[in-house]
RNA sequence: UGGGGCGUAGCCAAGUGGUAAGGCAUCGGGUUUUGGUCCCGUGAUCCCAGGUUCGAAUCCUGGCGCCCCAGCCA
């Protein structure tokens, strides 16, 4: 349950505040809780919230949080998933310690418990199809009705229930169901199935089970199996709740967990939905479960999401009970804050225009100091090289700029970041006019990048040295989908945005770029974020931007054509 | 429609009968060798209607709206 350096100290909620009672009260005497993701699929930021959640709560209150596999239906888990869900879980931050379970660990204890069910009458072997189960189960205005072998005996049960376990019956042929009430105005509570034939390997029994219990039969005795005291959960299992409580009080369990319910997040622009996600990556929409789009923290990872920027994010968030969609731009928010105060500075150019200092000694080259990074001293500063020719943005230039327009223009000067005050003298076209080149003297006082006459140029300009440029890739991310509410309208696959990732080649870069370390993610001054991607290697460097700097310019722009 | 929840600014969210925190976003302004950061300023009478009370976002009644549930998924 470690948090390296957790910033905002995360304030209470209405769970904390439930916790803190039981045990101001006496209800319980230590904190256990859990966080039981499915294997079947990559966790999300979603999943974050409750992991934060989870173990967060029992770090404040001293007590532990377990990780428990919540693997009951084999058709649909994988070993990949149980492996990449712990490598998620401790990139962020959070340590499980010694207790990692998996609900398959307790399915003897579970059989054991369903035997006690048939013993006591309360659970029997039906052997409707799962479509006549479903007539059965009437409707939200109307009592379902019996099934006809609702009263079997006792024995009859047994002995079905253990043949079921043997393999004697094929899939869907039989389950062992609860009796309960096929009345009962909560639809959870109508003899729900406890045990289904599935003969399917599992990652973890292989072939010794070829019936696995239902979530609702495992999940709370699985929680009083551990001692978990709060089993923290979201709003749709709610109804669940009366049947959790059911097995807890119909079955000879060793603890009482209490299930609490919050809303899951939910984010503009982003779909958290597995089902949605496992599509992505199956139907070649992105290049993976870790493609930077993706909003799950493998992806968000290698997009260059600081683990601390994510768990900031959801602690800022909050954690009730209303249905709610967070804006992104509070995740963005989160994650330029961290970025900000960490981040190395370095200088890029994604589209690169060539300029020539006339005045510059020809082949010469000098060593300017720049500074690592401003919100830190301690990162100390590095050299640049600065020569005749340069690489600047293309953007920085405007043969005819407007009203506030600080770059540089024909005739403007303008600060070379560490480096000298250079003036635009003349433009080079080709021959379709494409403007190719600029001309521009420099003036020998401004070294460093101040004037001893107190001239501040309006603008200053990153840039990177003609003769040490590195070159590589660069890949710029935007929100997968087009609109803040994917789906909303329809077919949420026809909602991808088809500009969510723009790949930029030729693009130039400062010559310590090579040596960024995967996972470290660096500021391109003037640019935004990036980091190294997974398929970077020495030979071609690839950069992900991992968010653009706040840009009021890019704002202005936007309202001038706007406003036009 | 039966059951279960929820409803405080554009978004998230405090508030637990005493006169509406904070964050994000927005829009102004200041500082600035990143049009970044930072700093300052900018908005609500709390879904609606009644009622109780000296006093209600908080209590009561009645409406309205939104979400979840009819898998042998979790």
């Amino acid at each position: 349950m470690s948090i390296e350096n957790s910033s905002p100290p995360e304030r209470s909620d209405f769970i904390r505040e439930i916790v803190a009672a039981d045990l101001r009260e006496g209800t319980v005497s230590e904190v256990v809780t859990r966080f039981p993701p499915e294997p079947n699929g990559y966790l999300h930021i979603g999943h974050a919230k409750s992991i934060a959640l989870n173990f967060g709560i029992a770090s404040e209150f001293d007590g532990r949080c377990h990780l428990r596999f919540d693997d009951t239906n084999p058709i649909k888990e994988e070993q990949e998933y149980i492996d990449s869900i712990q490598a998620d879980i401790r990139w962020l931050g959070f340590d499980w310690g010694r207790h990692l379970y998996f609900a398959s660990d307790y399915f003897d204890q579970l059989y054991e418990w369903a035997v006690h069910l048939i013993h006591t009458g309360k659970a029997y072997v039906d052997d409707l199809s799962a479509d006549e189960i479903r007539g059965h189960r009437g409707t939200f205005t109307e009592p379902g009705r019996d099934s006809p072998w609702r009263e079997r005996a006792v024995d009859e049960n047994l002995d079905l229930f253990e043949r079921m376990r043997k393999g004697e019956f094929p899939d869907g042929t039989r389950v062992l169901r609860a009796k309960i009430d096929m009345a009962s105005p909560n639809i959870n509570l109508r003899d729900p199935v406890l045990y289904r034939v599935l003969h399917a390997e599992h990652p973890r029994t292989g072939d010794k089970w070829c019936i696995y219990p239902m979530y609702d039969f495992a999940h709370g005795q699985s929680d009083a199996i551990e001692g978990v005291t709060h089993s923290i959960c979201t709003l749709e299992f709610e109804d669940h709740r009366p049947l959790y409580d059911w097995f807890i009080e119909n079955l000879p369990v060793p603890s009482r967990p209490r299930q609490i319910e919050f809303a899951r997040l939910n984010l503009t622009y982003t779909v958290l939905s597995k089902r949605v996600l496992v599509r992505l990556v199956n139907e070649g929409h992105v290049r993976g479960w870790d493609d930077p789009r993706m909003p799950t923290i493998s992806g968000l990872r290698r997009r260059g999401f600081p683990a601390e920027g994510i768990r900031d994010f959801v602690g800022m968030i909050g954690v009730g009970k209303a249905d709610s969609v967070v804006e992104v731009e509070m995740l963005e928010h989160a994650v330029r804050d961290v970025l900000n105060r960490i981040a190395v500075r370095r200088f890029a150019v994604l589209h690169p225009l060539k300029l020539v200092i006339e005045n510059y000694p020809e082949g010469s080259t000098e060593e300017m100091d720049a500074v690592n990074n401003p919100e830190d001293a301690s990162a100390g500063t590095r050299k640049v090289p600065f020569t005749r020719e340069l690489w600047i943005e293309r953007e920085d230039f405007m043969e005819d700029p407007p009203k506030k327009f600080f770059r540089l223009a024909p005739g403007r000067e303008v600060r070379l970041r560490y480096a000298y005050f250079v003036t635009c003298t003349d433009v080079v076209k080709d021959a379709s006019g494409e403007i190719i080149e600029l001309c521009c003297t420099y003036d020998p006082a401004t070294r460093g990048g101040d004037s001893p006459d107190g001239r501040k140029p309006k603008g200053t300009l990153h840039w990177i040295s003609a003769d040490q440029a590195t070159p590589a890739e660069v890949r710029l991310y935007d929100h997968l989908f087009s609109r803040p509410d994917p789906g909303a309208e329809g077919d949420l696959f026809a909602d991808l945005s088809t500009n969510s990732e723009e790949v930029l080649q030729g693009c130039l870069v400062e010559p310590t770029l090579a040596d960024v370390p995967l996972g470290e993610t660096v500021q391109f001054e003037r640019l935004g974020y990036f980091c190294p991607d997974t398929d970077s290697t020495p030979d071609q460097l690839v950069f992900n931007r991992t968010l653009g700097l706040r840009d009021t310019w890019a704002k202005l722009q936007a309202q001038g054509k706007r406003d036009a």
